[in-house]
DNA sequence: GGGTTGCCCGTTTTT
DNA sequence: CGGGCAACCC
């Protein structure tokens, strides 16, 4: 699993590559704009590649392509993707046309290739071999830190939103210094610099980097020092880029410097599937890249070999409503009699009847023939697949919800990570702050306090400073106890696997009983989790490498395994296809999410019609798109409007499928609602026959009983309700008719 | 130092 | 409605 990442170091200088005379059979494979998109390999290309259109191919050849030609030799061809399961992906392909060479090619995310860079470099930028690359919960913790001790008010001033405003600056490529005036945010009354500026101190002083620091310090070493710039500039004669509507500015100048001896730059990417502003993509990137590196080609990528004509009529037309595109016509590359099925649109009453009535349309699909591993379910938000979940549970249909939780973010494996950490270097002390109280061993704030202030005057790790703390008896006898478990890990890491280690620390530690004897749900799926890191870990030969390897991996068990179901959001599905895909939630206030619209505007809401874009052309054979008119929010029940994204699908690419009488199913819906009511207070439910379908329940019963406060009348009680209208027995005045919202609960 | 209660707030997510 | 966190009490 490690090898993926792995590059094999074979840069030795040695004379030019050696050129082919004859073109490699494989291109015969290709469509005549994929066949120039690979060609073309000198100068800037942009490769516009819809969705379909066969770009991880033509990735893929293109290297092969350069490689066979000898264009380039293995490692002088840099190519770069966002995310490890893309890299692994086509460094796969790419072994299977041109063998071991693969391994020589520069071919990684961004993070992975910036990690390597900063490797061999790491004095240049104040670094020390062997740092370390922080998760996002060691970095609030940090920025927590530094914003609690500056005296802030942590609630109006959110460390999350601090943190999110240091990511947007890295982003940007803007190392403190470089932040002007204008640029600092108004956050915090203008206090976001100097936290920034403290931040970065402070990852420093930790021998530790963050994710944008794996941009921000190559680019920062490339400034520094034009010398290693150059020999990267000479060594890179082939840059490619996938995904590039994902790049943020960092990414782009970290590119265009490098780019700049051969000026050999292929970017490959579809401005209308760019769904990642909100993390500081910049779609201007790809908007603007023939103005930026000029005499660039454009080669439009638009033959669809994935979907029906009736699927991409429908996308086509959606993101149509979009201003600002480059423009893109994709047509169907396989056509299909009749133009294969269309689109189904469904209203329902509310998500668990949507939810239902999918898995049941889901079963008759697989009954037909559509594989479960074949059909996915694509939800804006997270929220949506618990829904989902408790149906799929109820059928017992194999599922899978990828994204969520991932596996290095949970607690456990966090703290199984630190155990590791800190037996590989002791000077890590946020590995140290993790675990030394985990399981409780009585070292609390003021413990940490006094080993702060020694490791400060003795300028050594809180690990180290045990030594020199002046500690009660009790405290230093388990602080001794816990050097030596730590020391004694570090003997075993000599000559035991990473995996026995683990195995031996967390148990010698406790760390093992303390979720056995917890009670809670949790603590099974917790063990066993630690037991699949244990797997994980028996796969390298050092705790080193495993460590290098699990700070930039985020997920182990995306994988589906054999016939399961997917439900995931519409974000994650970037890059997938399946036979059918489901889309539920179409309403306004979800799908375009309320939070896009309000933040972002028109942005954000051609950002929203980009993610429905993008979810409808994951299906090759048949698109359900589905909303329900009331949906649970928060706990609260909400009357949502179809979405607007629904009014803008073209009426010869789609079927209504809502069934029909809505006046029946609105009587069998408030019925449904009545008995729902009854149950959840108890009573049961005798027969509907004197029903009228013109009732409509109560809307918030739970307010029944609650003690509330009036300005005028004081405290009471509320005793019966009517809609807005309640009746309060107030304790002074007695009871009283009074709207809800002069009332407050108390 | 540890457990409990009460309050706030609520997207998307890779590395 | 429920999770997460901070203030509060033992």
């Amino acid at each position: 699993m490690s090898d993926i990442f792995d590059f094999d170091e074979a840069d030795v200088a040695s004379a030019e590559p050696v050129k082919a005379k004859h073109e490699p059979e494989f291109l015969k494979a290709l469509n005549p704009e994929q066949y120039q998109a690979v060609t073309t390999t000198e100068g800037p290309v942009l490769v516009l590649s819809g969705a379909g259109t066969g770009k991880t191919r033509v990735l893929t050849t293109r290297i092969a392509y350069i490689l066979a030609m000898g264009l380039a030799r293995p490692w002088e061809v840099l190519a770069v993707t966002f995310t490890n399961k893309a890299a692994k992906e086509m460094k796969e392909r790419l072994e299977k046309m041109v063998g071991p060479d693969a391994r020589s090619v520069w071919l990684g995310t961004f993070h992975r290739i910036g990690v390597r860079i900063l490797s061999k470099y790491p004095e240049c930028v104040g670094l020390k071999p062997n740092f370390v690359v922080l998760g996002t919960d060691d970095q609030e913790r940090l920025v927590k830190q530094i914003m609690q001790g500056a005296g802030v008010d942590i609630k109006r001033y959110t460390p999350a939103t601090m943190l999110d405003i240091i990511q947007r600056w890295k982003d940007r490529g803007l190392a403190p210094s470089a932040v002007t005036g204008a640029q600092n945010s108004g956050f915090c009354e203008g206090r976001a610099l100097g936290f920034y500026h403290v931040y970065q101190q402070r990852l420093r002083e930790l021998n530790a980097v963050d994710f944008g620091d794996l941009l921000l310090l190559p680019l920062e070493l490339f400034k520094i020092r034009p010398d290693i710039l150059a020999g990267y500039q000479n060594q890179f004669r082939y840059i490619l880029v996938d995904e590039y509507q994902d790049t943020n500015i960092a990414q782009y100048m970290f590119l265009r410097l490098l780019s700049k001896a051969y000026g050999n730059l292929c970017c490959v990417g579809d401005d209308d599937q760019s769904i990642y502003s909100w993390r500081g993509a910049e779609v201007e990137n790809i908007l603007g890249f023939d103005k930026t590196f000029t005499d660039a080609l454009t080669i439009r990528l638009e033959r669809n070999y994935r979907s029906t004509e009736h699927i991409l009529g429908a996308a086509s037309a959606l993101i149509s409503n979009n201003s600002g595109r480059l423009g893109k016509t994709l047509k169907v590359a396989n056509e299909t009699a009749g133009g294969g099925e269309l689109v189904k649109v469904s209203g329902y009453w509310n998500g668990s009847d949507e939810a239902e009535k999918i898995i049941q349309e889901i079963e008759v699909q697989q009954a037909r023939g559509t594989p479960l591993s074949d059909m996915a379910i694509l939800v804006r938000a997270s929220f949506q697949t618990r829904e989902f979940e408790e149906v799929l549970l109820r059928y017992g249909i194999p599922y899978k919800v990828i994204g969520g939780f991932k596996f290095y973010e949970r607690e456990e494996i966090r703290d199984a990570v630190a155990y590791l950490r800190l037996i590989l270097n002791q000077t890590d002390d946020l590995a140290f702050l993790r675990v030394v109280n985990k399981p409780r061993r009585g070292i609390g704030d003021k413990v940490i306090e006094v080993l702060t202030t020694a490791a400060k005057t003795h300028s050594v790790s809180l690990f180290e400073a045990i030594a020199w703390a002046e500690l009660k008896p009790a405290v230093r006898k388990t602080l001794d106890w816990f050097v030596n478990l730590i020391k004694e890990g570090k003997e075993l890491s000599k000559s035991m696997n990473p995996a026995q280690v683990a195995n031996k620390i967390l148990e010698d530690s406790g760390y093992m009983t303390m979720w056995r004897m917890d009670k809670s749900i949790e603590s099974d799926g917790r063990i066993e989790n630690i037991k699949e890191l244990y797997n994980v870990l028996g796969d390298f030969a050092s705790l080193n490498e495993f460590l290098d390897y699990a700070a930039l991996v985020t997920d182990t068990d995306d994988k589906t395994e054999g016939e399961q179901l997917v439900v995931m959001t519409l974000h994650a599905s970037e890059g997938l296809e399946f036979d059918n895909v489901f889309l539920p939630g179409w309403e306004e206030g979800l799908f375009p999410h309320q939070k896009a619209l309000d933040e972002a505007g028109d942005e954000g809401l051609e950002e929203e019609r980009r993610l429905a874009y993008v979810g409808l052309t994951r299906a090759k054979k048949r698109a359900y798109i589905s909303y329900a008119s009331s949906r649970k929010m928060y706990g609260q029940w909400q009357n949502p409007m179809p979405s607007r994204f629904v009014d803008e699908l073209p009426a010869d690419h789609i079927m209504d499928c809502t069934e029909n009488a809505m006046g029946r199913r609105g009587a069998y819906d408030r019925i449904d609602r009545y008995v729902a009511d009854l149950e959840r207070k108890g009573k049961t439910f005798a027969s509907f026959d004197n029903w009228t379908p013109n009732y409509t329940p109560p809307k918030k019963t739970k307010r029944l009983g609650k003690r509330v406060f009036h300005d005028s009348f004081g405290y009471g009680t509320v005793i019966r309700e009517e809609g807005d209208r309640l009746e309060v027995h107030f304790d002074d005045v007695g009871p009283k008719k009074v709207l809800a919202r002069f009332l407050e609960a108390v």
